[in-house]
DNA sequence: GTCTATAGTCGGATAGAC
DNA sequence: GTCTATCCGACTATAGAC
């Protein structure tokens, strides 16, 4: 006993993932250093390259992590989804439940707990720089939620789920969801707040269900496009 | 005459503050290189210290020159919405077309010219690392066209346009707008689009109009609230 | 597998001629 | 003000002992 403090390979790895998580997300790929990445981990520096391959190779797994990470927290939203879908038997009140409840369960895991805070950082950087990581990002988890979405969306209105207008109109939509995440520190200045807590993501739901169901309740929006 | 072509100081910095909003819209700030910046502007690498007290003095600048350049372009809208502000006669329905006519304006803005795609890049990656630049685009422009907004919202509403309710629901509706521009990578991806165009835009506003005048359609939003 | 030490590269700022 | 050349610091990857 009492023998020296060596972690596992794989406890190496996943602490190194971890890091890079936070990290790559707060400062990108180019603004960390190997060395912030193996002291937030508690690793030795050459670990990357011994582990990962490099500094990008660390990156990459970091995305396939923020992927699975990802993937296992809608699992349980996703599956009643394409269960219902399988089944044939989607219909529209059905539809509206889902996606609001989809909607919901977005705002929770977008905010509520560091781990998934790191994670929406990472992939709020990826918007802006896609490139591999984007790909693995949409690959593995953006694509198959958008497209989810739009199969709701499309049942609501009673319209085919990948015609541009239906994609369109998911996209506005869920920009009332991810724009609350991608320009937080715009709200937060505008409301002095320092962070989220659950209770204001329950007022922010409040907010985003209004305009979902209703909007501003303005009328025929066409009087508005002929300019 | 045909003396050695040679540029004006003002045209080497104005030269440097496009190359800057355009290479550190795509790169972030330490994925660029100060060579990169002064080939692109046709200067060289030394002018970037000289002019600008180095890198990030630069930098800095480019968020000053983006500041600048969105607030001419926005001029017209804002100023039409605050002249009638002052004649405290804004009435619900004249707040509902500005609003509508604000929102187009911005996406036109967001999208339509090289100048204007490097900008939106630009604003897009301070969003994900707020630091001096993000403070800088907030006093100048964000911070003013977010306020002018929930105004606009709050009156539509009958509300106090600072309440928080009012700042969440502008933002959530502001969020149908910017989402285009932020997550215009998801949408392409989607829509098998390489780029915008006018027509696709118009497209565009259509489906944000569709959601700001009535969003879903699916009445009362408490229902989906009880949880 | 992990560590220390270091090699090798690159990038930003500077010096100084023009 | 602009140019070339260069310095100096910083960073990643590697070598090699343990």
């Amino acid at each position: 006993m009492m023998k020296k403090q060596r972690i596992s390979p794989d406890e190496t790895k996943l602490q190194l993932l971890k890091a890079g998580m936070h990290l790559f997300g707060l400062q990108g790929f180019e603004g960390t250093r190997t060395r912030e990445l193996a002291q937030m981990a508690g690793v030795n520096q050459a670990a990357i390259p011994y582990h990962f391959g490099g500094k990008e190779g660390l990156y990459l797994a970091v995305a396939r992590y923020v992927v699975k990470r990802g993937s296992d927290q809608m699992k349980s939203e996703v599956e009643m989804i394409q269960h219902t879908l399988r089944d044939g038997k989607l219909v529209k009140v059905e539809a509206e439940h889902m996606l609001m409840r989809f909607f919901f369960a977005f705002m929770d895991n977008i905010i509520l707990s560091e781990d998934l805070s790191d994670r929406s950082r990472f992939i709020l950087r990826e918007y802006s720089t896609p490139g591999a990581g984007f790909e693995i990002i949409y690959e593995g988890m953006l694509g198959k939620i958008h497209k989810l979405l739009c199969v709701l969306v499309g049942t609501i209105e009673g319209e085919n789920p990948e015609s541009e207008r239906v994609i369109l109109k998911t996209h506005a939509l869920f920009g009332t969801v991810v724009g609350n995440a991608l320009t937080r520190n715009l709200l937060f200045r505008r409301l002095d707040w320092e962070n989220f807590t659950p209770e204001r993501i329950e007022r922010m739901k409040q907010a985003v269900a209004e305009i979902v169901c209703h909007g501003l309740n303005l009328g025929d929006p066409n009087k508005y496009l002929e300019t």
